[in-house]
DNA sequence: TGCCAGGCCGGGT
DNA sequence: ACCCGGCATGGC
């Protein structure tokens, strides 16, 4: 097991003991995953919840009664969620696509190869490598590991990879250096994202941080 | 009260 | 290949 490998395991355990399970999107509503996953784009999650019970009291939380209705009509129900407009044609270019290629069937969509899934859904106009790695960990249940500016915040910040680091690296940080498990990215990266919030902007001193004895003297970027 | 949130796209150097 | 403005609501 490599040194990498040990510190973030550390890092994993540090955040569970002191966060515990977050619990982030529950997988009983995979649909629900997949629009919120677009509607939480540099959005509080409060918002996005909003703008989902508004879908689910019109009863819309399905694939293709969601993309019957006009775009405009759309965008004022996922209104409080910031965005609407852009959101709403994001998210008919993604229902667009589950019909034409799946006919609105989850279950026929993520039969798909989730590397060649990830490929198509990066082919959509909206759906980025975040949100499409979104899709497949929390809504697929694939071990695609997550991330986000969180990430990037806690993982340069405790010198575990360069200012400049960009996304697949990043990615590559945990992929290679952790089991390849849903469960366990999907804790980790709800984790990541908690701890950011708490300490990489309210407290930059990292006083009272589960991470705070993890700070390096000087960055020493984590290779291999 | 202002600042910012679980990004992404398009147009300009 | 970067860099930047636009998109918008609600919470603290």
């Amino acid at each position: 097991m490599s040194r990498t490998s040990q510190i973030l395991r550390e890092v994993y355990d540090r955040l569970f003991e002191a966060y515990g399970p977050q619990n982030w999107w529950p997988a009983d509503e995979t649909f629900e995953i997949l629009i919120g996953a677009i509607l939480v784009q540099n959005t509080n999650w409060k918002n996005v919840e909003k703008a989902i019970r508004n879908l689910r009291k019109a009863h819309l939380l399905e694939p293709h009664r969601l993309y019957q209705i006009p775009e405009q009509e759309l965008a004022i129900l996922i209104q409080p969620a910031g965005y609407f407009r852009v959101k709403a044609r994001r998210l008919r270019n993604l229902l667009r696509f589950m019909i034409e290629e799946y006919q609105g069937s989850l279950k026929r969509m993520f039969e798909e190869r989730p590397e060649v899934l990830r490929e198509k859904l990066l082919q959509i106009n909206g759906i980025g490598r975040e949100t499409a790695d979104s899709i497949l960990l929390y809504a697929g249940g694939h071990p695609r590991f997550v991330v986000d500016a969180y990430t990037y915040r806690v993982v340069t910040r405790h010198g575990w990879a360069p200012p400049d680091v960009d996304y697949d690296s990043l990615q590559a940080l945990f992929e290679d250096n952790l089991e390849l498990d849903a469960s366990l990215f999907n804790e980790f990266h709800a984790l990541l994202v908690q701890v950011g919030k708490k300490h990489c902007r309210k407290n930059p001193r990292c006083t009272n941080c589960p991470l705070e004895e993890m700070l390096p003297e000087k960055g020493p970027y984590l290779p291999e």
